[in-house]
DNA sequence: ACGTAGCGGATTGTTGAACAATCCTGCAAG
DNA sequence: CTTGCAGGATTGTTCAACAATCCGCTACGT
């Protein structure tokens, strides 16, 4: 056989969906979504006894699954004290918007010799997240909405942006449950994502640009404004 | 007392100063020096039961300490391997300076509204690069350039960033391994590094972000040729 | 009543040992 | 040259133990 059979590489790409997966990452990914869907509160605290015990792992293995989430920044570790879903303050917000202006514009500059079906796979997010819309789903109108941004950043054709981006995405998640009415929250902007989603299908790049920044000024005043009042 | 005492919040600063600091930490903290130093080259594996005798840590504290570099991506964990110290592949270089073309082009259009003291940082990046090199410490001359580019993207004032930044720095860290003349590789940017800082300090922003980008078509090229050097 | 010092219980930090699961090496058979 | 199969070595995971630390409570003195 020679050293390049073509179904070698394809096996190769394979590869990771064997077994690569160890108990502490399959309770992380577990965690992971119970905090991003809310079902695990921001400031609750997980102790090792009692959530070893209910997931039936060893203390070691679920220190181990605590320190990949407290490194992507879903638990925060005090020190001999626990570990605690992340409570996002205000100052994350901002931090967090202002990433995601500053990748996400970028980005777009990246569109023009952008593959086409990275355009479409925009398109594609706006489209699920009208769906959503429809049947009254407003959760998933969220992750429609965090996944159009993801498409847009995915225009960079950076696996590490795609992970910085996916990162953000589930941080500013713990900052959407101090929205009581998800409706009111993530309606308004599935108009806009339709405009910008078009306007970079059309080649308007500069307009897309604006209009994004425009996005970002609304989402990040909104979502601080519902803070302010929650200070109250 | 006021509930806005002046020292309170300078203190608060000092909250992580005191004890934050559990044995993994330290041992990951360790081999992070390590490696990025070239101590540990890229491809070394990273025996526990050696590792944890060398450190007089247990196995269990060891691991911990190994996903966390595992996370930084300066080490790799294969399922029932071991973890080996991170090689970098041509494209992860092409990747990583796709990253910093981003965030640091970006970051200069913070620069005009930026506090003085994040200029004057960089001027000093610039001239502690300048120092070592007259004293021939190269890795030095290496440090000093990446503080350099790091004192850039701080213009965003984003800690995200700035966190972002300080792991790619260290990641690009192990490509460097494969220049065999530190010399020949960091000088040469020392007097473009001096360019673009007195170009930002000079308020020609626009000029200053041409350079850069032509500072990354140079740097990344002259890697990727190494990488293709070596290759043969 | 108020602040504080100290005590005891609970939780985390870390270690060490143990066993199952898996991988690598070398050798023998085809 | 490939295949199959032990045997040893390493990792994955659990368990139990102890030290270090934090939290809440009580008792005390003013």
């Amino acid at each position: 056989m020679t050293a390049t059979d073509p179904w070698v590489e394809m096996l190769a790409g394979d590869r990771g969906l064997l077994d690569r997966t160890s108990t502490a990452e399959r309770v992380a990914d577990l965690l992971r979504q119970r905090i991003i869907e809310g079902a695990l509160p921001p400031g609750t605290r997980l102790s090792e006894e009692s959530a070893g015990r209910a997931l039936s792992v060893s203390r070691n293995t679920l220190r181990e699954a605590f320190r990949l989430l407290v490194h992507e920044r879903l638990l925060v570790h005090e020190f001999h004290r626990g570990v605690f879903v992340r409570v996002l303050e205000a100052e994350d917000v901002s931090d967090l918007y202002r990433v995601r202006r500053l990748l996400e514009t970028s980005a777009i500059r990246y569109a023009p010799t952008a593959d086409h079906t990275l355009i479409r796979a925009i398109e594609d997010a706006v489209a699920g997240a009208e769906l959503a819309a429809k049947e009254d789903r407003w959760l998933a109108v969220g992750t429609g909405n965090m996944r159009f941004h993801q498409a847009i950043t995915a225009l960079s054709c950076s696996p590490r942006v795609d992970e910085i981006m996916s990162q953000i995405a589930a941080e500013l998640r713990l900052g959407f449950h101090v929205m009581s009415r998800p409706r009111e929250f993530h309606e308004p902007y599935i108009a806009l994502n339709r405009e910008i989603a078009e306007l970079i299908a059309g080649g308007k790049y500069k307009q897309a640009e604006r209009a994004l920044d425009n996005y970002f000024d609304i989402a990040e005043a909104q979502l601080l404004d519902a803070y302010a009042q929650m200070a109250r």
